[in-house]
RNA sequence: CGGGGUGUAGCAUAGUGGUAGUGUACUCGGUUUGGGACCGAGCGGUCCGGGUUCGAUUCCCGGCUCCCCGACCA
């Protein structure tokens, strides 16, 4: 991508409405835009970022056999009727509208009803279970008050996954499955090693459920935690909990803010006795499938990733998610000589593979630097008459600062194997 | 939803009951070119409605907006 043709464009200062880190820097390197509270357009860059998140995403719920689907956003009344979470009493969250035909409708902020219903088409025996469900979605949620940038809108982007089984043992192993894959989600986006998996309260649904919590200073949670032991434990269940349970004591767990970044919840069979979802055993015998529901925000994580690791110049985005890998920067573009020496190591690194932004506006030295760390792609590489001469490249890493120079092939070699 | 604050140009800000200023961004000209350059010339603005007043961006009332604290967060 040639930056010139990139609508989008930095900006020095922060808007004075955000607060949050994750907003400011991600407004002001023109990933994000914000319409109104609680909403933010994903612009070009910010897209790329939240697909690269999906794609993770989808690779590991893939992985222990997940199956993709696309549910509608609307939703009708009479079925959450059923369940009794229709009503504005038990669900303060509703965003409704009209009919223009007559009749109600709402905007989808979960999809247990949904998806239950759904599945009546096509579970009837035994052995159509289990099977697990997922998308990957827009959720609408009336929050009376959106804060901290896009950590908490009313419209987010959500992968909720639900299993279907028809044993407690085949639902615990999936249980168990999910929160493997949900720790190498968080690996992979590159804030595992500060992610716990946390006892949690259960709402409606059960009594514990379990969390994903990663420390963080910009986290609106509180955890109680050992590090040294990686156990954690939610404060609103901490009175609660049985510490002896999990082998700590009270003294050694520190009070830490956290970001929510994932959940998963055991249903029971609450969805599927309340909408007639049920399997024949092997004896012939009707009963109710036994549910559950995983999820995980995609732009949440995003600005979990930039509160976490973003340094004082700007974003560092670990490779799994950056929207390019290699910042190309090319200087001396007013000498022709130099700009298409630079236009052809762009076109031998895209020729191999590598996804690389070109700076090739006409601007100074300064200001492309600035934005490069802006920026935050993983690996800046800097063409200019001086590298030219030198027939040397200088390859930097942005997470760590380190400077390196690199002949081209050596250039082209490193980014060539890389995974993108 | 309770409390507090806020609203001036694309962005960040100053100021005033009487022609609204600065930085940045943008346009044009010139000089520059390895860490957000410099000179000059431009374009561009008072959230909405009502009131007080000769005159309101300023004061008053109402509304809306956005932010923060709390509550909430299946």
């Amino acid at each position: 991508m040639r930056q010139t043709t990139l609508f989008t464009k930095t900006q020095k200062e922060a808007p004075a409405d955000e607060v949050a880190k994750n907003a400011q820097l991600l407004i002001r390197a023109g990933y994000i835009y914000k319409n109104m509270a609680g909403a933010y357009s994903f612009l070009p860059l910010g897209l790329r970022v939240i697909e690269n998140i999906n794609r993770i995403i989808r690779e590991e719920m893939d992985a222990i056999g997940g199956q993709e689907v696309h549910m509608p956003s609307l939703q009708d009344p009479e079925l959450w009727k059923k369940t009794d979470r229709w009503s504005d009493a038990h669900v303060d969250v509703w965003f409704k509208s009209q009919l223009q035909a007559g009749g109600e409708v709402g905007f989808g902020w979960t999809h247990e009803e949904v998806v239950t219903e759904l599945m009546r088409r096509f579970v009837s025996s035994y052995k159509d279970l289990p099977l697990f469900v997922y998308q990957i979605q827009n959720k609408f949620r009336n929050e009376v008050r959106a804060k901290s940038g896009i950590m908490r809108t009313r419209e987010f982007w959500m992968k909720d996954l639900y299993s279907f089984c028809a044993t407690q043992e085949a639902h615990d192993a999936f249980h168990e499955a999910c929160a493997d894959a949900y720790m190498k989600i968080f690996d992979r986006l590159g804030f595992g090693a500060q992610t716990y998996k946390t006892f949690a309260s259960g709402g409606a649904f059960s009594k514990v459920s379990h969390e994903f919590q990663t420390l963080a200073e910009a986290g609106e949670d509180i955890v109680y935690v050992s590090e040294e032991k990686g156990v954690a434990v939610n404060e609103e269940v901490l009175a609660e909990a049985d510490l002896t349970e999990l082998g700590v004591t009270k003294d050694e767990l520190e009070k830490r803010k956290s970001i929510e970044v994932g959940n998963i919840f055991s249903l029971g069979t609450k969805f599927s006795e309340a909408l007639g979802l049920h399997f024949k055993d092997e004896h012939g015998e009707n009963q109710p499938v036994i549910m559950g529901s995983y999820g995980i925000g995609p732009a949440r994580a995003m600005g979990t990733i930039v509160d976490l690791l973003s340094d004082e110049k700007g974003i560092v985005w670990p490779a799994s998610v950056a929207p390019y890998q290699v910042h190309l920067v090319g200087l001396n573009g007013n000498d022709a000589e130099i700009r298409d020496y630079t236009d052809g190591i762009y076109s031998a690194l895209r020729k191999r593979g590598v996804s690389v932004l070109y700076d090739d506006r006409d601007a100074r030295p300064g200001e492309k630097f600035a934005d490069s760390d802006l920026l935050g792609m993983p690996y800046r590489v800097v063409v200019s008459k001086r590298t030219k001469e030198e027939g040397m490249f200088e390859v930097v890493e942005r997470s760590m600062g380190e400077t390196m120079a690199l002949t081209e092939e050596a250039l082209y070699a490193k980014f060539s194997n890389q995974d993108t």
